[in-house]
DNA sequence: TCTGGGGTCCTTCATCGA
DNA sequence: TCTGTCGATGAAGGACCC
């Protein structure tokens, strides 16, 4: 007989988090559309826009020429992150104050585990209906809660109550109310996997409970099929903890006109490699792997990454690593829509052996180069495996870290 | 419609060493 | 010594989420 207490599992979502903050801000917003993005006839998308501007068919991730298309008479708002981030530290603040566990999804998202302030506070829907007035007291704005059994149901739950929701769904009503949500309320079905659902004729999560999992995996794949397979059941986790730690750092960016000049790239890729440096330094992180991430005309995507000998956190690294990789990939002349960098593979950053210099300006004299290379060399075989370096490179390109690792079948160009 | 920025996770394929 | 297999690992791209 199980003595354990039922679990609780709490998703608070802010309601058009941006939108409604530029409207508690500026009372003449309030009852009118407001799109937050990018600015019209410029490249970018909406973030957010408010209920009033959903009225038109605006969603966000919408391009934002076609949200003017559909609302000219809209408000247009560029983004202004450090105030709502200081919004979201301030909710998070009453989120702390009701909840002993509450687990930040993104900047207006949480979890919170309220399993054990039923004997404190009441049933659920007191819990959720007092966090709810708890927001609004605080910074003015409504929330949309969900809470169930678990992560899932809890998610389902708020986003079904948007806005201003408040949605309990008890145990015995989980395959009741998953059942008639749409497909694409799970999570990991989105623009490829909803057609392909829609295609066996699954509208219903109720529909797809009827599909067998051998069936769901020839369609999908063995993970996909097993986590919908799964959701479609309700069965999801009911842990609400801290933050996982960060896996990985970048930054980029989209010209507003496709960039072929490669001192412009060059000078691009330099000051993203510049802020994401600064930002692992400030987290005191570094990285070991450094993704360049390429965008020509037609949303033709690649990226390449290049391990280094040792985590970084140097500019000047990060950038030669990227820069090496772009010279790799023979792009030359074709116009860049996106270029970004970004590092993985993260830890602390390791200290600089004085052996295993950065770069070419930090490199000896000529005269006793091929010497110390050759002690280099070793060296990095007896710390990385006779495999870290590659057949067909010159010594000095074999020192140089960021060509060292790891070479792309063709080898440096 | 014509698609930002910053992430995570998964799949597929290639390579390498045992 | 050569070859095939298999698991681990890395690279690249795709899908998805907020």
């Amino acid at each position: 007989m199980s003595t354990a207490t039922p679990r609780w599992v709490m998703h608070l979502d802010m309601d058009a988090f941006y939108a409604a903050v530029e409207q508690r801000d500026d009372p003449t917003l309030r009852g009118r559309p407001v799109v937050v993005g990018a600015q019209p006839g410029g490249r970018g998308v909406v973030a957010t826009c408010s209920y009033e501007a959903r009225r038109f068919g605006i969603h966000s991730a919408m391009p934002i020429n076609e949200a003017h298309r559909r609302c000219p008479d809209a408000v247009y708002l560029r983004p202004r992150m450090a105030h709502y981030l200081e919004v979201a530290r301030q909710i998070r603040a009453v989120m702390a104050a009701c909840a002993p566990v509450v687990e930040a999804i993104s900047i207006d998202e949480a979890f919170l585990d309220v399993s054990g302030l039923g004997h404190l506070v009441g049933p659920p829907e007191t819990i959720g209906r007092r966090i709810k007035e708890a927001i609004r007291a605080a910074v003015g704005l409504t929330a949309s809660v969900g809470i169930g059994p678990n992560r899932l149901v809890a998610k389902i739950a708020s986003d079904f109550g948007k806005p201003d929701g408040l949605i309990v769904v008890p145990p015995e009503r989980v395959l009741d109310f998953l059942g008639g949500q749409p497909v694409g309320a799970l999570r990991g079905v989105g623009r490829r996997t909803l057609p392909l659902l829609t295609r066996l004729g699954l509208r219903t999560v109720a529909d797809l409970r009827g599909l067998s999992l051998t069936r769901l995996q020839a369609e999908l794949g063995p993970r996909a099929a097993t986590s919908l397979y799964q959701q479609a059941r309700g069965i999801a986790s009911d842990r609400v903890g801290e933050c996982a730690a960060r896996k990985s750092l970048s930054k980029e960016t989209t010209f507003g006109v496709d960039v072929a000049d490669p001192q412009v790239l060059r000078d691009t890729l330099r000051d993203l490699a510049a802020e994401v440096a600064a930002a692992a330094r400030q987290e005191g992180i570094a990285g070991r792997t450094v993704t360049l991430k390429i965008r020509f005309c037609g949303f033709e995507t690649h990226t390449r990454q290049r391990r280094l000998p040792r985590r970084s956190d140097d500019a000047r690294t990060l950038f030669t690593a990227a820069w090496s990789l772009y010279e790799a990939g023979r792009w030359e002349g074709k116009p860049v829509r996106l270029i970004g960098l970004g590092i993985a593979d993260l830890g602390t950053p390791e200290p600089v052996q004085p052996d295993l210099f950065d770069s070419a300006a930090e490199r000896p004299a000529d005269s006793d180069r091929e010497r110390r290379l050759t002690v280099a060399v070793e060296r990095i075989h007896a710390r990385f495996g006779a495999g870290a370096l590659r057949r067909g490179m010159s010594a000095t390109d074999q020192m140089d870290p960021t060509r060292c690792l790891h070479q792309t079948p063709e080898g440096p160009q």
